[in-house]
DNA sequence: GCACTCAAAATTGTATACAGCACCATATTC
DNA sequence: GAATATGGTGCTGTATACAATTTTGAGTGC
């Protein structure tokens, strides 16, 4: 039996989830012996996961009293999308001379064949894994380990409150037209990577984002009393 | 007696020197017993510092073979400056939108104090710690604690083969030239900031960085040379 | 009602024990 | 001699125990 994962692996894992989604609440402490014995582990695996996630900005660790919750505020999330624009924007560029022209178009075939799914989805957590996906294959095509890796622990630290904002903002307006922009902002990028215009490529990266980051502020309102809300 | 710092803490600073300065040689591996006597500890809290240096990509972890050091090659160095590149653009971006001028007076005056440093010192190690100590101070001035905890971690990354550019690289310019080239680019990017000219700010400073990435590959090698040679 | 004290309970911090897996050297077979 | 079994050694993975610390809450005085 390959135990490729490990045990602390495992807990690790179930860990950041229930982070991300803020399973845990906001600044809350976290009870070491309910939790491993919740999980199955003893204490000392599940302590060793919570340092990782600590060290990833998912939790935090105060000497003596122990592990708890990151908090959540707008400043917080905004330096969250801010980061996100910085990494996505290089990315971009990259990807605009880095990637052959196949790697573009296979980008666009799978662009093209989401398409679909993206107008008749509508659970917001899988639209917003398809929106995550998309955004990955691109960072992959930069060809750097390291902004793909801090784009990954971005995106699992702002999960949360894009789907809110998905789920509660975008909402109001028709689906079909906030899909559209949606998929239109990919189609400008992509386009614009094709014929290699970087400036162009770059700057509808940046807006795309930014556009959500000033949402940021409403949807962690929103958040905030969906967390503290009896669930349904 | 369990201070402000706890031992957990204590240990984790300490290993994160070590492994910054690849006092754990590239891939070697970790033997656990041996660093807990040495750092006068029990390999529990050993263990949790590790994992959190595992999260933040000072080491690497195998399920079943334990800890190792991280890798050392041109690529994960070039990597680790183009992530630089991506923050510290964004940074200056931000800065140019959101400082003060007395705050960018504030910064051009410690720039100015310390110019007599730049040019007497002679010890690459504090010629780095002022250049960080600048780069962190911009930083500051984002106000974004997200792309300053980023920085820090690349910083963390990359100083060691910063510290051989500089020893052996760049050593091989006058020192008066070479110092005088990284102020020059210092005060170009601030005076930008000054004038409020963010294209020239954030240009300046990719190109600031780039020019040190370009050179990672020979650094790289040139650290190897010294990670396997006796000490002097 | 409010603040303060102090002991009990709960929780964290760390050492240690031990099971099991990985690694290495030696032996064995062809 | 090369390749493959095999046993010993050392290391990792995790549970558990216990000490140290924090938190809780009842009781007391004002």
């Amino acid at each position: 039996m390959t135990k490729a994962d490990s045990n602390v692996d495992r807990i690790y894992e179930k860990l950041r989830k229930m982070a991300a989604y803020f399973e845990f609440k906001p600044d809350a402490r976290i009870n070491e012996s309910a939790l491993s014995t919740e999980l199955g582990a003893s204490r000392t695996p599940l302590r060793e996961a919570l340092n990782r996630l600590v060290a990833e900005g998912f939790l935090t660790f105060q000497s003596g009293r122990g592990f708890f919750c990151r908090p959540l505020s707008p400043k917080l999330i905004l330096d969250l999308y801010e980061a996100r624009v910085a990494i996505e924007t290089e990315i971009v560029r990259l990807v605009c001379r880095r990637a052959s022209d196949e790697e573009l178009q296979d980008l666009m075939e799978f662009l093209k064949s989401t398409e679909p799914d993206y107008d008749s989805c509508e659970d917001p957590m899988e639209l917003l894994s398809m929106d995550e996906a998309y955004h990955m294959r691109i960072a992959a095509l930069s060809q750097s380990n390291e902004l793909v890796r801090i784009l990954e622990n971005l995106n699992d630290r702002v999960r949360y409150i894009r789907l809110v904002d998905l789920k509660y903002l975008r909402g109001k307006t028709p689906v079909s037209t906030q899909e559209e922009a949606q998929l239109s902002a990919h189609r400008v990028v992509l386009t614009a990577l094709i014929n290699r215009d970087e400036d162009k490529a770059v700057s509808t990266m940046r807006h795309h984002i930014e556009r959500r980051r000033d949402e940021a502020t409403e949807a962690v309102r929103i958040a905030y009393s969906q967390l503290y809300v009896p669930a349904d």
